[in-house]
DNA sequence: AAGTGATTAAAACACTCGTTTGAAATGCCT
DNA sequence: AGGCATTTCAAACGAGTGTTTTAATCACTT
């Protein structure tokens, strides 16, 4: 087995188990167990456990990343062209549809998705900065698209609705993995499909509501 | 120090380590150093650590959905008595203004309401029952009174702006105790007191927005 | 004041954790 | 084939975990 194959096969067991488990309800042995490596693996390739979280988002994140990126600047840019203000609608699109896409893309993507979700509300701060140094960026240029687009809205208002947006989005990255309200005699929610265009026009409507 | 002192102290402190450490994070010796009580004090009073943590839950959660099942329930009845269908507002108001409210009581309340906004989206299947066993009932009250208020809704859309509504509130509770995008370069969002008004209004929007 | 049941206390138990060590095995180049 | 760097392996380390045990202490009734 070469080294690239035992790296991924740690990083895929790992990234299972950290979304199943939780970060610290996971032991390293519980990850080379399941990858049919050696223990003593993961400190030689990672280091130590908590560079191992941080390998497991940027494997994913870095280029789920560069896509959202990608994409809203390209809204942003095409607003620009027109001398029109960006659409609220466009901007959520650019954000939220390559990580719906990406979690439906493959199992081992939906482990990712809500380990992503969950890392949000971690009380953890180590933990909690392995995501948000990915993540603020973008976070960044959303809101200041987000400006632009809603214009009458003040700074403190919009900041708390991008907030409930990243609630929102964090919980619908969660609920993949652990259907928590899917309970019997609750009707299940919408498919996976149909997911994205439910929760964009959810968070539209909220972030364009009147004061 | 007499038995309800003891176990007072342990809950208060359990409460407090939990919300900022979370479950798995927290052993019991933090818990009894910062209690100080006797380490064997946990099992003696509580059994053990999972039923110490559904203690913790229990004590602020029951009289707390005692009193937004009362405000639900009042909604309801009103609605019934004029003949009209249910105002979403009110709904949510009923299911909303009681946490937050209680949230910004005090210190040790803030910490208790992280504790259960991440609840929702806990990987452990344990823990979050604990949370899910007491939240459940009222969801569903909740549920079919803005099934009566949103007749035009499919149940699947309505169940799934139901899990994004909670989604939302999670989150909001979670920043008390940890700003995680409360970052230099950012505006502060609304304060405390107008967060509950805010939500609302997104949460509502978001429910009533058009198919 | 003695005795009884509830509570506290210190110590140990059995176990799991992340990490380190040093030797064995493997891959690769000359 | 020899030699060297990389990777794998079994074993152990020390610290920390939840829980149990047993004795000491407290509160209270008769």
């Amino acid at each position: 087995m070469s080294q690239t194959d035992t790296k991924t096969c740690i990083l895929d067991a790992a990234e299972k188990l950290f979304a199943e488990d939780g970060f610290h309800n996971t032991s390293l042995r519980g990850i080379t167990s399941l990858a049919t490596v050696n223990l003593a693996a993961v400190n030689y390739h990672f280091g130590c456990k908590d560079a191992l979280l941080q390998a497991v988002i940027d494997r994913r994140l870095l280029p789920l990343n560069q896509l959202r990126r990608q994409k809203l600047q390209a809204a942003l840019d095409r607003a620009e062209a027109t001398g029109r203000r960006p659409e609220v609608r466009q901007l959520l699109c650019a954000f939220i549809e390559p990580t719906l896409e990406f979690r439906n893309s493959s199992p081992g993507a939906k482990d990712f998705i809500a380990l992503i979700g969950r890392a949000m509300n971690e009380p953890d701060e180590t933990i909690r900065n392995c995501f948000l140094r990915q993540v603020l960026p973008i976070f960044q240029l959303l809101f200041s698209g987000l400006q632009r687009a809603l214009p009458d809205l003040s700074e403190n208002i919009l900041m708390a609705r991008l907030q409930f947006t990243m609630g929102t989005m964090g919980h619908v990255m969660c609920i993949s993995a652990q259907p928590a309200l899917q309970i019997p005699g609750f009707p299940n929610p919408v498919a996976d499909d149909k997911l994205a265009k439910e929760l964009i026009t959810f968070v539209c409507a909220g972030l364009e509501a009147p004061c």
